[in-house]
DNA sequence: TTTAAGTTTACGGGAAACCGTAAAGCGAGA
DNA sequence: TCTCGCTTTACGGTTTCCCGTAAACTTAAA
C-alpha cells in the first residue's frame, strides 16, 4: 500500500471523507492542502527532504479566495508537480464528467487514473487506490477508454479554445484577426477565421455565434 | 437540539462528512437521500406516519442519472416539501456563491439558512445548526444580508431572463419577437427587444451579443 | 378633455455576421 | 520544374445586429 499520501481538495466536507478512507486502508502518512499553492511546496519539500510523496489523490477546480494563488487549477497543480517528481502516481478527483476533458487529463498531463465524484465515488476511488498500488499503471473507465481511442471529440483543438475564449470576450472577427496576427498564431485571415467559426457552429450545430458560445459555455470548453 | 433530519445530497463524500457532523451533535434519526424525487418521498412518508422531520439539510444540484427524477435541483426539492410541510426548517448546502442567487432563496423559497460549501463548511454548519434550535428563525451571512436590502442586482427579472436564453438558444430578435407574441408576454416588439437586450449589455458591461450570453452564463443566471 | 411623461413600437443607416465563390499560397510527388 | 491537391485568404452579397431618432400608444394628473 501506498505509505504517503497528499490530498489537494478545497472542500473540507469531501476531503474530510477521503482522509477518513486513506485511514481504513492503513496509510500511514496523510497530508491534506486546501490551496494548490500549497499542495505544491508540500510536494516540493518532501521531495527536498528525502521523503518523497508516493500518490496525489487532487481535484480541479478550486474556490477562488482572498490569497491570489499562482497555480488556481488541479490542471495546473499537476503539471507544475510532475516536473518536479514524473514518476509520482497521479489520481484525479473532480466532479467534471465531460469525457473530452478528462481525456485530456490522460493524453496531456499523464494522470495515472480518473475517479468521478457521485453517488458511490468512495467505493471507486478505494478500488481505484488498490489497483494502482497492485502494480496497475493505468487506470481508465470503460466510458472514457472508448473516447481515448477515437478522436471524434477531440478535435477541438487549443486554436479552437482561443478562437472561441476571444468570442466570449466579445471581440468581432476583426479584432481576433489582428489579435492572432500579433502573436503569431495562424490561420489569422478575416475569411479563415470565419470558416473556423462556421465549422465550429456545425459541429457543435448552433445557429450562430451567441448560440455557439451558449453551447461550448455548458460544456465547460471556454 | 433537533431529533430527526434529512440531508438531500448526492455526493457521497459530503453526505458522509455531514452525517459524521449530526452524529457528533447527538442527533437520533438521520436519513439520507441522494435523488431529490426519494427526499421528497421520504418527508411525505415521514409525515404521514406522523413523525415528520424538524430539519431538511439540502443541496442545489444534483448530477443527472440513469433515473429520470421528476424532481431535478435543489429548488424544486424544496418548493415541493414547503407545500407539504410549510414548517420544516431548511437549510441549503450548497457550492453557490453568486449572492442573488442565493438571495432568491430566502425570498422565493424561504429558507432558514445558507451555508457555503468550502474551506470551513463543517463547522459553519456546525453553528448554523446550533443557532437554528436555538429559536433564530433566519440566519443570513452578512454579505447576503447586503444584497437582501438593497436590489442593485435583482432588477434582473424574469423577464429579462427569458430573453437572455431565449438569446443562448440561438434565436433572433425577429424569432424571439414571434416568441413572445405567441406566448403574450410583453413588450414583444422588435425595438423593445431590442432596447432591452442593449440595456442589458449595458448593465453588463457587453460589448455585444454574444459578450453578454458569455457573461450572463459564466454568472448562471441562464 | 388636455397636457405631460413614460413606455412601446416603427424605421433607417451603418457595422458585423453569415455564406458562397474564387483567387493566392504552399507543400509533396512526378 | 511543373502539376496536383490542400490550406489560407480575398471579395461580394444578404441577413442580422446595433444604435439613434421619431412616432404611436398608455397612463395619470391638471
Amino acid at each position: 500500500m501506498f505509505t504517503k499520501v497528499l490530498i489537494a481538495e478545497d472542500l473540507d466536507t469531501i476531503s474530510f471523507a477521503i482522509i477518513q478512507l486513506l485511514q481504513k486502508l492503513g496509510i500511514n502518512e496523510i497530508n491534506h492542502s486546501k490551496y494548490c499553492d500549497d499542495a505544491f511546496l508540500k510536494i516540493k519539500k518532501a521531495l527536498h527532504d528525502g521523503l518523497p510523496y508516493d500518490l496525489i489523490i487532487s481535484d480541479l477546480s478550486f474556490k477562488r479566495d482572498h490569497r491570489d494563488d499562482k497555480l488556481t487549477s488541479g490542471e495546473e497543480l499537476i503539471e507544475a508537480i510532475k516536473k518536479v517528481q514524473p514518476t509520482i502516481k497521479t489520481i484525479v478527483f473532480s466532479i467534471e464528467d465531460k469525457s473530452f476533458r478528462i481525456k485530456s487529463l490522460y493524453t496531456n498531463l499523464g494522470i495515472n487514473a480518473y475517479v468521478c465524484k457521485g453517488r458511490d465515488s468512495i467505493q471507486e476511488l478505494e478500488s481505484t487506490i488498490n489497483r494502482l498500488c497492485n502494480n496497475e499503471e493505468i487506470i481508465v473507465s470503460n466510458e472514457i477508454e472508448r473516447n481515448l481511442r477515437t478522436n471524434t471529440l477531440l478535435e477541438i483543438e487549443r486554436y479552437d479554445i482561443l478562437l472561441l475564449k476571444s468570442l466570449a470576450k466579445g471581440l468581432t472577427i476583426e479584432d481576433i484577426s489582428a489579435e492572432f496576427k500579433n502573436s503569431e498564431i495562424k490561420p489569422n485571415g478575416n475569411s479563415s477565421l470565419e470558416k473556423r467559426v462556421n465549422k465550429l457552429k456545425i459541429y457543435f450545430k448552433a445557429t450562430n455565434n451567441v448560440h455557439l458560445i451558449a453551447i461550448t459555455k455548458d460544456l465547460g470548453l471556454v
